[in-house]
DNA sequence: TTCGGGAATATTGGATGCAAAATCTGATGA
DNA sequence: TCATCAGATTTTGCATCCAATATTCCCGAA
């Protein structure tokens, strides 16, 4: 048979696992480099640096660092080569809210079309993660992770329960600016009760949403996933700026690249 | 002074135009490629056959791909290349839903905050320009050119009005799946009236929404949007499967992509 | 004939070399 | 002191080369 049109398989065919090469990790190692600001943000950044901090040569750190750009973590001019984005916190509250209507889209999409046995089972299992860390009454650094890990899933399974492809990939392309995934909590570590508050009140809206959809109120659950994704924007907002206090930070999440105000052009 | 940190310009020095490279043709040349299906869909692609159409190494080529990985053109499976992507009618529906979500966040944007007078005139220049169209009794090739300009240019004085980044980074991702952007029309050419009928419409809906901002509507300035793009999505649809009669399709929007039903996998 | 299995070939992943263009340096002159 | 400009140096962009892996081909056995 001729060699043409073949849709192979994409994982790798003896072990059954997806198949990797270094440039995957480069690409993945660069983005923790960049967002963890050991790249600085507005700085230029080198090929030559990068191949050396990749431990690789220039032409996988050059592909990784087209890749980022891609993803809106660098910005390149031509011959003069790339530099870190930086994101004002007014960039990063535009792009939750960019993100809760996406989230309420996935909602709404739920709501019309009917919850799926599976997709039910993944925002459960996500609820009653949530529900017993809500429950504590005091929260230690497991609890936090924990909680950024259910928060991260119920989110992920809304998107994913919707199974609209580019509702996912808009989604995507949206949490990985610096601190708007759902990933990227921020705990008021000196105001303790505070982000307790936060955190029962965003439970009580992912079960609210849940509720919405099973009734097939749609626009109500949009509007849910909404206001959720406003005060989550808030919340941030508010904790981001008691970090000079203390704050504690869960997550791969740039906030070394969130300036407020932004650094002077 | 030391080197680092400079901010350098994004324009040439001397002809104050945006430098650009080879890497950067070539990137929108393989794109152009890949959408008029000259690399058909659910094909491999190899880097080899890439260079040389590019008439360039493969060490651009390579990068040029994996930036239309990223864009969702391409599919990569480690250490077995690239293949172009294909896509279904529906995900194409499922984009341009996502694409009105998107428009209308905007709309309920500009109502919210008022509309500038710069996005406001930008938005009446679309308008009055395919009004011009509307009226005219008979539609020739230049006609429908323009259409697709001047409803591309109030799509997008939309999303830019709103001043939302992220936003407009979502809306970029999502417009770039094949026949997803608002400049992709298929003309019915075998049914005018049809035809001049869903312009006219369309038309009309671009006129409601400057309306409906003006008099700050927000939510009914998203309804329209929403609803604008469920109307361009079934008109897709419908003039899609009429192709095989006849239709005219305008601009580059990769329709030789999309399959429906989808190839077997 | 059909189904392995292994050699032959093709392709990808990555390193390196070189020319073009940018940046930096340092001297010169206002 | 500060601006300017030519030469030195660095960096990017691209081509090419080599090793590792995947794919194809071919032959023998069931």
């Amino acid at each position: 048979m001729r060699y043409e049109g073949r849709v192979w398989q994409d994982l790798h065919p003896k072990t059954g696992q997806p198949a990797s090469t270094n440039l995957d990790h480069a690409t993945q190692r660069l983005r923790e480099l960049v967002l963890s600001g050991t790249f600085a943000p507005d700085r230029k950044i080198g090929e030559e640096a990068v191949a050396r901090a990749l431990g690789l040569s220039r032409t996988p750190a050059r592909i990784a660092m087209a890749t980022l750009e891609r993803e809106g973590l660098l910005v390149r001019t031509p011959r003069r080569g790339y530099r870190v984005r930086s994101f004002t916190l007014d960039e990063v509250a535009d792009a939750i809210d960019v993100r809760g209507e996406l989230e309420g889209m996935a909602a709404r999409l739920l709501a019309e079309r009917g919850l799926e046995a599976a997709v039910a089972a993944r925002l459960e299992a996500a609820l009653a993660q949530s529900e017993t860390i809500v429950e504590r009454s005091a929260l230690d650094v497991a609890d936090r992770l924990a909680w950024t890990q259910s928060n991260l899933d119920f989110h992920f399974a809304l998107v994913d329960g919707s199974g609209n492809t580019a509702l996912r990939a808009a989604f995507e392309q949206v949490v990985r600016i610096p601190l708007a995934s759902p990933r990227a909590i921020i705990f008021a570590v000196a105001t303790t009760d505070r982000s307790r508050g936060q955190l029962r009140r965003a439970h009580e809206d992912h079960a609210r949403v849940v509720d919405a959809i099973r009734k097939r109120r749609g626009s109500r659950a949009a509007e849910i996933m909404r206001d959720h994704a406003l005060r989550s924007s808030d919340n941030k907002r508010r904790n981001f700026h008691s970090i000079g206090g203390e704050a504690l930070l869960v997550g791969q999440s740039g906030t070394a690249l969130v300036r407020d105000p932004p650094l002077a052009a």
